[in-house]
DNA sequence: GCCAACGTTGGC
DNA sequence: GCCAACGTTGGC
């Protein structure tokens, strides 16, 4: 799940103990939400930063629900096309499991042939919310040990 | 229901 | 700051 740190950190997760993932506003990544289960891992990622990457793994505290922002006027998440008798948006919770010490970063995702078919990877990729696999996981995982201990 | 125009994302 | 990618919108 991608974030802009200026807009909402990896750090903010960790000080705030849990957060509701607002403003998803693409049916590919909302999809993606609605398949999650509770104690789902989830990488969560800095976008937008140099570099771009993997901050750390947070897990899926609360399924899917209906994203609220949409309903408020005023809201930068406003949909006037989402009402609360049909949602068109949904959310979930997060909280963090792990800050890695060094952000595995996009170049070096990119580098690795083990994550060749990852979805963060593929060029042109613009969605927010995107799959990884397990073997993507442990993957990542062991690259993120591999770093905190050179 | 097609598709051109438009807006947004996000790496570089 | 640029611009490619691509999702969304809206006219027809």
């Amino acid at each position: 799940m991608k974030s802009e740190p200026d807009t909402y950190s990896y750090a903010d997760l960790e000080a705030d103990g849990s957060t509701y993932w607002e403003g998803v506003r693409n049916y590919v990544a909302r999809n993606a939400m609605r398949a999650m289960k509770t104690g789902d891992r989830v990488f969560f990622y800095h976008s937008q930063m140099k570099p771009p990457g993997i901050a750390g793994v947070a897990e899926v505290v609360e399924e899917a629900y209906p994203d609220h922002t949409a309903w408020e006027v005023g809201s930068k998440y406003f949909d006037p096309k989402s009402t609360a008798e049909a949602p068109r948006w949904d959310m979930v919770d997060l909280a963090p499991v792990q800050a890695f010490e060094e952000l595995v970063s996009l170049v070096e995702l990119k580098a690795n042939p083990a994550l060749e078919g990852m979805a963060v990877t593929q060029k042109g990729q613009r969605v927010s919310v995107l799959p990884v696999t397990e073997a993507e996981y442990e993957e990542v995982v062991r690259m993120a040990a591999a770093k905190a201990t050179s």
